[in-house]
DNA sequence: ATCCTACAATGGACATTGTCTAAGTCAAGC
DNA sequence: GCTTGACTTAGACAATGTCCATTGTAGGAT
């Protein structure tokens, strides 16, 4: 866990006590808060972090490449942690829950050239949708 | 095309000059607005129709199932008419450019049990990322 | 053809999410 | 322990979306 931070140090990150709070937040797996709930997670640590903080620091991360952008829902970004271990996600259509899945397969194979229209195709995000069990479970 | 308005009528949908010219808007293929674009084009078929109408039509379009919501970047929902053929989309990460795509295979069927965490999944959404011919052709 | 009435449209306030800036603060190196 | 450039802050601003009270109207009833 600690790894996000040593890594971040390796790399030259300047810490401040900040940074340090909003990458304590983000740790685990399924792990997936919108950047306000991280804010607001990083407020009871260290009350005085602003928003713009918590955000330019989001970015940075994503920058980086150690935090992933999921738009799982059309409305706010979630921030994922989990950015070394490629997966999918599951959505739980009624209350947001996510988790994080390894499908099999590769879809990137399954888009014939045909179906490209001459793009240089990169990468493929998959979202599944469906009911949580407590949610299904009514 | 009309068979838009015509499964609309059809289904007891009242009609009214802005809905049509919503209807309208949102028709073709590879057509995937957001809900101000529409507006914009809305408005100058029938410049007093207001914001506040063109997002409650496109909520009642997407809750009859005639339209789809798609959010391929975290800004703004989109809306794709094109809801009576399954289909996935290709997204340019440059500009934005978006395609209507078919993949073989079912990804559904990709996700073993052990990965569902009890969820009764029932739909899935796959975006490709890549760079239009016009982008990558630098 | 006209009237009624429930449903739809309006516009403007409000909410949420995210960005930007100018000024103050601090981590890290010397 | 200084210095300095990067970091943080608060709040204004922007973009997108929602809500509500009021006004308008489509479509059935007469």
């Amino acid at each position: 866990m600690s790894d996000l931070l040593e890594r971040l140090r390796g790399r030259g990150w300047r810490m401040t006590a900040q940074r340090r709070v909003v990458a304590e937040v983000l740790n685990g797996e399924h792990v997936h808060l919108t950047a306000d709930e991280v804010h607001a997670r990083a407020v009871t640590k260290l009350p005085e972090i602003s928003r713009a903080t918590v955000y330019n620091t989001l970015g940075e991360l994503v920058s980086l490449g150690e935090v992933l952008e999921v738009t799982t829902d059309k409305r706010a970004k979630r921030y994922d942690p989990n950015a070394h271990q490629p997966h999918h996600h599951l959505v739980c259509a009624r209350c947001g829950a996510i988790r994080d899945v390894h499908p099999t397969g590769n879809p990137l194979s399954d888009l014939p050239d045909s179906e490209r229209f001459g793009f240089t195709v990169s990468d493929v995000e998959v979202t599944y949708r469906g009911l949580c069990p407590d949610c299904a479970g009514a």
